[in-house]
DNA sequence: TATCGTTATATATTTGAAAATATAACGATT
DNA sequence: AATCGTTATATTTTCAAATATATAACGATA
């Protein structure tokens, strides 16, 4: 029979698929890893600034990300507000909920994608 | 019934799930879409610089991606020759052509996962 | 109205990856 | 031995992306 995949590789480096997914449409790339894990430290926070802080991002990075994805949705996700009690803040609506959890299912198919072609490599 | 994704995003903007795929070892990448366009020009031309040329590639770049992509396999995908007639040149291994036809069925599966997942978008 | 920390925005600086450039070794052919 | 275009490698340059820095507007609260 002739070699497959699984016989070309090195057989001691556990190689494995691996890969990335987003969301695009013509004007390009809104919604990879960064933008979600970003609406979640918001949720936490209630600041577009603490969440950055928190990743180690730029607070310019981290409010170009929001802004190119209320760009791309019907609704808004983040709720931003200059001035008031403690200076202000940032609040997300139900669709940035909502974005998360779609995000969570998305990600766990892209999961069990990558493993069963992962499996392919060494079975 | 609540908001789903579909119902979340801008409807004239033709939103897509897309994404990239590689194979990784506990070094590394060493397999993405770059590497095997870089194999089959390889094959067509017989020389790595002409191949990272056509693909508007630096030659040092395209060679280290070569290389390393050899350093994961078993026997090595391309065999180079530094001097000879015409200066040299490199050619594949078998390993190589089942390299890039094990390319091409991932791409597939990988493709058909994508428009899967896009569908759910707008349908 | 003075204060506070935030959002919003422009500009300058840094940095890291890619490309460009330069040089040497290689080996069949003449 | 001279030539050729390639492989192989080190060094320099370029460029874009990210960060850092600076400044202003905002608005509830005291």
């Amino acid at each position: 029979m002739a070699k497959s995949i699984k016989d070309i590789l090195k057989k001691n480096l556990g190689t494995k698929v691996n890969g990335s997914l987003w969301l695009e449409s013509a004007d390009g790339r809104f919604l990879g890893p960064g933008p979600i894990e970003l609406l979640e430290r918001i949720a936490e926070t209630g600041s577009i600034s603490a969440a950055a802080k928190e990743m180690k991002m730029s607070y310019k990075k981290a409010w170009e990300l929001i802004n190119n994805l209320n760009a791309h949705l019907a609704t808004p996700a983040v709720i931003p507000q200059a001035g008031g009690e403690k200076g202000g803040g940032s609040v997300l609506t139900p669709e940035a909920m909502e974005l998360i959890s779609y995000h969570r299912e998305l990600r766990k198919s892209f999961t069990a994608f990558l493993e069963n072609e992962s499996k392919k490599l060494t079975l």
